[in-house]
DNA sequence: CTTAAATACTTAATACGCTAACTATTAATA
DNA sequence: TATTAATAGTTAGCGTATTAAGTATTTAAG
């Protein structure tokens, strides 16, 4: 029995339809990544975003806002948010450049200085329960096309 | 010159932070997957969660509000909040099921049914250019890959 | 048959993420 | 130098996501 029209409809599209799709997978996955390590940050009342601008301020604090925006691709309207959670949270304090008055420069504080030295294994937990699976071969065609993909919509 | 201290530390926790990790470059890859498509619907005053549930429903009308949930993997709280919008936009209607009255059915309304000639093709078209330059066979170990992690995490 | 447990869904509160509009400050230019 | 444009950040409104609590309805157990 030959397939029907709405099945080869199905097949031509199906690469494109959720949830068979690239932009479903990708969501997906990095939505499970997201839950997974939201999980283990748990104890310390952090969220993977914090994780994120705490990653650029270890690697360069007092960056302005808009450098922090600028490294994560994120807008500044979400960091303003974001910033706000981690000043209360004590993670973090915003400083006015003395320089030019329109910059306003995120600073650590000790504890978020101190957590370099225990989130990113935890970060290395969720990326392993992930693919413990996945050859390193297959991981590295993995992160370079993703850089691909970054690019080509950036 | 040998390499400091914080440079050993940085390379040997790389693949753990930010913006090199796995977990990063997935979240960014979808966001910016999230933002071309997103440009795309507008002018139909739609989201890509939106197409999401209308492929669902392409394959099998008037789901249950939970049956959505699970292909999708989302929670039922979200689907609640996409479904209103969904039917203030006349894409769909709520009918009880009049066998277990627990359960919402989720159908189709006339447009929603139509948009399935055109929003395949437009989805095509964001996968198309975040991919173009990623060959095929990479392309195949990206989605199996995708696959595990999100077998391993579920 | 009645009570307790399970199921399906909604609501509420909080955290991203987007656009657009707004304030303050600095730079550019006539 | 007075005006205008550009830059940095915040605010507001809405659409996902998550957790936790709440309402119906159905099933299971005593």
């Amino acid at each position: 029995m030959s397939s029907s029209s709405d099945d080869r409809d199905l097949e031509q599209w199906k690469h494109s339809l959720a949830p068979y799709n690239l932009g479903y997978k990708l969501k997906l996955a990095s939505q499970l990544m997201y839950r997974d390590f939201l999980e283990r940050l748990e104890p310390y009342g952090l969220t993977p975003f914090h994780y994120l601008v705490l990653c650029c301020l270890w690697e360069e604090n007092g960056l302005p806002t808009s450098g922090i925006a600028e490294r994560l691709k994120q807008l500044g309207a979400t960091l303003t948010g974001v910033v706000d959670r981690m000043e209360q949270r004590d993670l973090v304090y915003r400083q006015r450049d003395e320089g030019d008055r329109r910059i306003v420069r995120i600073w650590l504080t000790d504890e978020g200085k101190k957590l370099r030295n225990v989130l990113p294994s935890l970060g290395e937990k969720t990326i392993v329960s992930a693919t413990h699976d996945i050859s390193p071969a297959e991981q590295q065609v993995v992160l370079q096309s993703l850089d691909r993909i970054i690019a080509n919509l950036s």
